[in-house]
DNA sequence: GAAGATGGGACAGCCATATTGACGTATCTT
DNA sequence: AAGATACGTCAATATGGCTGTCCCATCTTC
């Protein structure tokens, strides 16, 4: 039963099932998820604005250092936007010596990703801005929170694509 | 790479303080974050496509179904936006009569804004949407994971913020 | 009651990031 | 040789942020 009962609330009725949950705990878990997100990535943004650059070049850069040599069309598949989008992205990036691209050696149509030394080192300096932000609520929380935190996130995402962000976390089914 | 970790020996050791994790279980929650939270609204993007409407509208409605008669300053600190960009949203919300303004009894430079009944209407159905994808995530996770969700969510917002985001929630403080 | 602070609105223009559709080229597959 | 695939690019458009400036109505303070 994924229901809390706690008897001084019921005067707001409990829920038909577990399925459908009380509208408090939905809206309190949407809230959390926009405030908790946004201030996660507001010290990366800033970062970010000083180096001349926007939320879409870090998630590129952010993937690109996960997953070294990774194909353009991995990208895509993993961002969810159009080639076009992608591609100003990496021209930018490109043109700042932070990406570079080789052929792929079974398939040379493919043009692999990875960091140059800059583009890496970048990368860390924006990661470390999301490592002290999470740390702190990690350990803040505690363990146990943290599983429960990972267990719930994961059932916010579809089958289908589950098994593509577990992949990128060496958890590939 | 920035893992506190000294020698080859120590990969899967733990980390040395609980403030300043192992890289893996940082990148894990952000991705986590990121994809779950882009997967929870998708189901709501493409209802406010079809209505005409963008994601700032829906921001709008959704903090004022939540707090009825809310002062447009008080939405300006919510949503952390300048007044011109709320200012675009609510006169199209207005223009389509799903938001109303009425001037405040104490103050009347005040504009209290709530939702006309076709406006509830709307957001009650995009609120529907976001419920069906956290109650089946909160229900595969069970309750103990659900509190873990909050509070590691609750450590991310920075301390001078989270009062407000609680007294949403009725949990002022 | 005058001066200043505050709540709200509006105009103009800019930027980042996303979209669609069409088309081109190199390379792989059949 | 034909077709599919991986990638790139041009052009046009929409959304939702931003800054700067100016304005009005109302509240507060002296």
């Amino acid at each position: 039963m994924a229901v809390p009962s706690s008897p001084s609330l019921e005067i707001f009725s409990p829920p038909a099932s577990p399925l459908f949950l009380r509208e408090d705990e939905v809206r309190r878990g949407v809230e959390l998820l926009f405030f908790g997100y946004t201030r996660l990535t507001r010290s990366v943004d800033e970062l970010l604005v000083e180096h001349g650059f926007g939320r879409a070049h870090h998630r590129a850069l952010y993937f690109i250092a996960r997953q070294p040599d990774l194909p353009v069309s991995a990208l895509l598949k993993i961002l969810s936007i159009t080639k076009q989008s992608l591609g100003r992205v990496l021209n930018d990036l490109a043109a700042k010596a932070l990406v570079e691209t080789r052929a792929g050696e079974v398939d040379r149509r493919q043009k692999l990703l990875r960091l140059t030394e800059s583009g890496a080192a970048f990368e860390a300096l924006l990661f470390e801005a999301l490592r002290t932000g999470l740390s702190a609520a990690y350990a803040a929380a505690g363990q146990e929170s943290v599983t429960g935190f990972w267990r719930v996130l994961e059932g916010l995402i579809p089958e289908d694509e589950r098994q593509m962000v577990m992949a990128l976390q060496g958890r590939g089914r």
